[in-house]
DNA sequence: CATATATGTCAACGAGACTGACGTAAATGC
DNA sequence: GCATTTACGTCAGTCTCGTTGACATATATG
């Protein structure tokens, strides 16, 4: 059956290869996803919320302009999420002072709880997934995905 | 940043490896659906229709409720976007002679002449970086990400 | 001093997820 | 044959989280 098809179509491999491919993503990323998900509705937040913390959590002092460009979502958006968060004391905003209109952001006690809590989850999944797999796939893993983001974005 | 995780600490290897796939996965699929969403905006139509009109296209005479179990949404969810793209004949649905309560979805041209353009786009983004990283990484690819799906659902 | 940058905020909107309840038609089990 | 289950659809209401565009303020910079 396959090789009738190779043979016949040099392209149906590789088609078939390419959705077999979209749909591992969309599923990884649905179950990746979807336990914090589930912890998150459990303190009133969101995916948009796990976000913040996660890059707050990730990258202590980070400025709002740059949470902007790695969510790539607008301002409002990000305001409305970020302001509850500090409202709650997950998320605590102080002044750069060398350019005092920078606002740094870092997390409170209850972030890195929360923070810490989520990313366990997810890591645990990740783990088991890299231990199952071994050291070549991991490698060849991060490699494709690595192609898969823009160019730009690969720092 | 964390200090204590420096040399003395055989997890910090670890830890930032996990977190790096995290990272890797929020991006790889920020810039996966990006593309697409763009496109979809044009017709009117979010995320939503297109992993419909994906899903559909890649398994024709579907039902209703097996689109269900791999979207992990709701009826209500699903309904609303789904009648909309049988009103805008993207998608048909037909009775199935077998079980008549059953609704078999397939598309209508429209709806393949969109599928087609979304697809290529993300198979496009998914080749290139297959391309790059060589056979030996997509394996690992695949096996890693498949070790992320939920048990369940690894078929 | 003029301009650019970083941030915040207001108002309005839309997509897409959710719950819970209810209704109908058809299949199936006892 | 009747009760139950299954498949599907729909109503009403809610919530998150994304969007645009306009405007305000403080600060830095040329």
């Amino acid at each position: 059956m396959v090789q009738h098809h190779t043979r016949a179509n040099p392209l149906f491999l590789r088609e078939e290869e390419l959705r077999q491919a979209i749909e591992l993503l969309f599923y990884a990323y649905r179950d990746f996803t979807g336990e914090p998900d589930a912890i998150l509705t459990k303190y009133g937040f969101g995916r948009a919320h796990h976000r913040v913390i996660y890059f707050v959590g990730r990258n202590p002092g980070i400025t709002v302009s740059q949470l902007l460009r790695i969510l790539k979502i607008t301002k409002q958006s990000l305001s409305r999420v970020l302001s509850q968060l500090v409202r709650e004391e997950f998320v605590v905003q102080r002044t750069d002072s060398d350019d005092r209109r920078r606002r740094m952001l870092s997390l409170m006690p209850k972030g890195e709880e929360l923070e810490r809590l989520l990313t366990e989850r997810q890591s645990r999944r990740i783990a088991r997934a890299y231990r199952e797999a071994g050291a070549e796939a991991v490698e060849g893993f991060r490699t494709v995905l690595r192609g898969i983001i823009n160019e730009e974005d690969r720092r």
